[in-house]
RNA sequence: GCGGACGUAGCUCAGCUGGUAGAGCGCCAGGUUGUGGUCUUGGAUGUCGCGGGUUCGAGCCCCGUCGUUCGCCCCA
């Protein structure tokens, strides 16, 4: 035998019971953003290189270090899109889109970044998205957050998260908030992990979630972002936690959520969960009111999120149960032909059915018991020169004897 | 990029202080040539991740390598 390939570090296989729990993320975070007026898009998954390197800030580690970057055959920069935000910006740019906002987005598909995988991390990812461009009111971040929180109740583990929030100001309260952290560390440098004191010159705001236990202590004592917000971020920020009240989604507020990308501004949050190790942030985001600016449009106000279905599908206790087939049971040549008559009645009928190519009766019985056949139709001579077949109902054994023509509306009729 | 753990049958795993592989499940066939799920009898399946070393002898010890996994960093 030849050497079997493997699927690439960090990318899987989804394959039954993993495809059933990943699609029912998908479409149930679809159905929920149709209910809130959210139109699904779909962009490219590459795209220019300059899309990412330009928007998620030089110095986070997503583009220092992660891209999935190559020169094409024309010598172009490509890269496979490592979040989705900016490739919708882009789009919305191209498009000419900034003419008519607002635009509710919703978006789902693959995403790649070149890291170590571990317990709910893979290089080849998929998220939803959801993206409302063009509001700046705050209610349009309490919207958007209750679609989030109401997608995680959908699919019943909105009680295994808590929603994180907080607020980086405007640019101008961030700027001062962070020249105070920046004097703050630094005279207390000494007591800083290693880890943070390489954060202090590169991104300071990361300090504030670093999970080094030496580190906790210092940050509780760090400046707040609330003694340097602007009015108008002061203002912000009281209304996106008045319009959260009014969509009745719960939240706590946490200092130290500061987002990794740097087009953050405002507010950031996130859905978090103790239960799936390290990686417990399940679905997050926050507004970015410079991006769509940053790639050549217009400015204009944004918010949204990105949630992992990985991580979702993970927490979901079972995937649907997909409907108990029929398991049509031709006897032999003369039967066949008659098989195929009552499986299209069935599929016409909207039953699964199915039928088995092979074997013996035993053989084709044991088959449909296998592929969790709720029913048996079985085509034997004798009830077939009548215009008959034999009906079982797999989970008592009850048989009954039904005319061809019949058997559809009879198993749908007993099915409920 | 850094640290720990683990790689034995399709799957989950056992394998003693080194003596050239085992269980359960699954699969195949029979008991039952027109009836599955239970029961019962029998059967097949392995370059023990890969390469090297030590040894009379390596699944077991040593080195390397690849892979998986958990954590750090970072992030969904």
């Amino acid at each position: 035998m030849a050497e079997a390939p493997q699927p690439v570090r960090g990318t899987r296989d989804l394959i039954g019971e993993d495809q059933r729990r990943f699609a029912h993320v998908v479409d149930t975070a679809r159905a929920v953003c149709g209910l809130y007026g959210f139109d699904e898009w779909q962009t490219p998954v590459f795209e220019e290189t300059r899309v990412f390197s330009r928007t998620l800030g030089e110095t986070s580690d997503v583009v220092t270090k992660e891209m999935y970057s190559f020169a094409d055959r024309g010598g172009d920069s490509i890269t496979l899109r490592p979040e989705g935000t900016a490739a919708i910006c882009r789009a919305l740019v191209s498009n000419g889109l900034t003419q008519s906002l607002p635009q509710k987005i919703f978006y789902a598909g693959p995403m790649f970044r070149y890291e170590r995988p571990q317990k709910g991390r893979y290089r080849q990812f998929h998220q939803i998205g959801a993206e409302l461009i063009g509001p700046a009111e705050p209610l349009a971040d309490a919207e958007v957050i209750a679609l989030g929180r109401d997608i995680l109740a959908a699919l019943g583990i909105a009680d295994a998260t808590v929603l994180e929030l907080n607020t980086l100001g405007d640019l101008e309260s961030r700027g001062a908030w962070r020249e105070a952290l920046i004097g703050y560390f630094r005279e207390v440098a000494e007591g800083l992990s290693e880890e943070s004191r390489a954060r202090l010159e590169r991104n300071p705001l990361r300090i504030l979630d670093s999970k080094a236990a030496s580190d906790q202590a210092l940050v509780a004592n760090a400046p707040r972002i609330d003694g340097y917000l602007t009015a108008t971020a002061q203002a912000h920020w009281d209304g996106v936690r008045r319009g959260l009240d009014q969509f009745g989604v719960a939240y706590r507020v946490n200092p130290g959520i500061v987002r990794g990308l740097d087009y953050y501004s405002h507010t950031a949050f996130e859905f978090v969960t103790t239960s799936l190790g390290a990686q417990g942030t399940v679905l997050a985001g926050g507004r970015y009111d410079g991006l769509v600016a940053e790639m050549g449009g217009p400015p204009t106000p944004a918010i949204g999120w990105a949630g992992g279905i990985e991580r979702l599908a993970m927490l979901l206790s079972s995937a649907p149960a997909q409907p108990a087939p029929v398991a049509v049971v031709p006897m032999g040549e003369a039967s066949q032909a008659a098989a195929i008559g009552v499986l299209q009645s069935l599929r016409a009928a909207g039953l699964r059915a199915e039928q088995s190519w092979r074997g013996n009766l035993k053989r084709r019985m044991e088959r449909a018991n296998r592929i969790g056949a709720g029913w048996a139709v079985i085509l034997g001579e004798d009830e077939l020169s009548r215009g008959m077949a034999q009906v079982k109902r797999l989970a008592t054994g009850e048989q009954a004897e039904l005319a061809l023509d019949r058997i559809a509306a009879y198993i749908a009729a007993q099915d409920h």
